[in-house]
DNA sequence: CCAAAAGTGTTAACAGTACACCCATGG
DNA sequence: CCATGGGTGTACTGTTAACACTTTTGG
């Protein structure tokens, strides 16, 4: 959405500028709460801090948004923020990622250095590609947390919070929007589709019932049968795709 | 959320702030769409703008997040920040009015002034309580406007967005959490609530069938019968107030 | 008395839940 | 051949939607 701006206001700009320069700003960061589903329990990317505060602390991966020079350069969206350091702590491309923004932090004191804003957004990452991950990532230590019975140990600034919010935000959503698609491969069994309402939700669902929901799934063309079966220890599963 | 700093951390943190100041920060501002229902519409609070950028545009009432100087004072919070908005724009009391967060808006070049980041929230006032607002306002011109039928024309920024994200919000919100006895009198009728509902989702009810979810929200105590009838034109109707 | 809103009742369709049971396969 | 998860069917319950109907009031 850019603006031009008329002639005639141009020294009311400049006049701004030079007031609001003067008067203190807030930094402004991304965090992220990276997800996936595997082994039948949601799991959580955590990094490793370095720096102080909360040196050697377990917190979200994050980090500022880019402003550039803040008038000719306004630097880059909240969105292309959130997706650049996605892709450096993943290495995960943006288009293989859902990515949406959950909620924003600005309590005073929320870090002890100074005031920090933080945007907070969520990630869901397939589990196929879940074990790239951490191979991905730039020397930095990162790891997997189950957030379904071993929940971690605190975590830095305000962070269990935020991933508190983030799992609010997806059991709410995962009965009425499509976002469990995002947490199974490519082709999945109707099995594996349960498991991620399952991780998610913290409970079991009727295998039969669950069959019946799925089945309106495909009547809405929501899913399509996808060729081939899923050959495990018993008897083989169909595999369905996501439609769109 | 307050953390100490360990003094083995303060060389650290000084250093921090020395380097993170010498970086452009963004603005921060807080915007507020104001909602209300009359006459069976639903309405949104706009002020009109008298500075440059988009001068005599009409705009969402906001401003800017006050961050004291950012290290030891490091000012009020985005919720307190938003209140003390709606207070200084409606005149009305924390307590009277529902206030939460919608979406934070970062895209580069929102504003042709420099780079600014808005933390939108959504504000609904009951409609016995509007009528006081463009009285209670600092002399700034203010008026409602309706988003039913009437929409009005092109607001400034990237403001018709927000008020979208906003009605998006409360019209998937409306049908499972209580938001809708925010926006009738403390005591109702079942035509009251029916006509938010109506207001809200741009679509009729029938009463009938309203009446049977009404008779739910009574027998799961979220409503209950209160004292004396509500006489209009017609046949005089039972009133309702809300539980906790 | 009559228009119009308040309020009651009936029915069909459909989604959620619990549970019984058959099917196909790897070991 | 058998344990196990894949897959089918059924009966019960509660919710939604459409609509016919009665009651109560002001003008």
């Amino acid at each position: 959405m850019k603006h031009s701006i008329p002639d005639t206001e141009k020294p009311f700009i400049d006049a701004y500028r030079a007031r609001a320069t003067a008067y203190p700003r807030p930094s402004v960061t991304v965090d992220l709460v990276i997800l996936t589903v595997q082994d039948t329990d949601l799991k959580l990317l955590l990094v490793r801090r370095k720096q102080p505060p909360f040196a050697d602390w377990w917190a979200l991966p994050g980090g500022f948004v880019r402003v550039g020079d803040g008038f000719e350069d306004q630097g880059e969206s909240l969105l292309d923020a959130a997706h650049r350091e996605l892709a450096e702590e993943t290495g995960l491309p943006r288009d293989k990622v859902f990515l949406e923004q959950l909620y924003t932090f600005g309590d005073a004191d929320r870090d002890p250095r100074m005031r920090v804003i933080s945007v907070a957004w969520y990630a869901l990452v397939r589990p196929d590609l879940a074990p790239f991950v951490t191979a991905g990532s730039d020397a930095a230590e990162v790891r997997w947390v189950s957030l379904s019975h071993e929940r971690p140990e605190a975590l830095a600034f305000d962070h269990d919070r935020i991933v508190d919010t983030a799992v609010e935000r997806i059991r709410g959503k995962v009965d009425y929007a499509p976002i469990a698609f995002d947490l199974v491969p490519p082709t999945f069994t109707v099995a594996e589709l349960r498991a991620v309402y399952e991780a998610i939700n913290g409970q079991r669902y009727d295998a039969s019932n669950f069959r019946r929901r799925f089945k309106r799934m495909i009547d809405d063309g929501l899913v399509a049968r996808a060729p081939g079966k899923r050959h495990t220890a018993r008897r083989p599963a169909a595999v369905y795709s996501f439609v769109r």
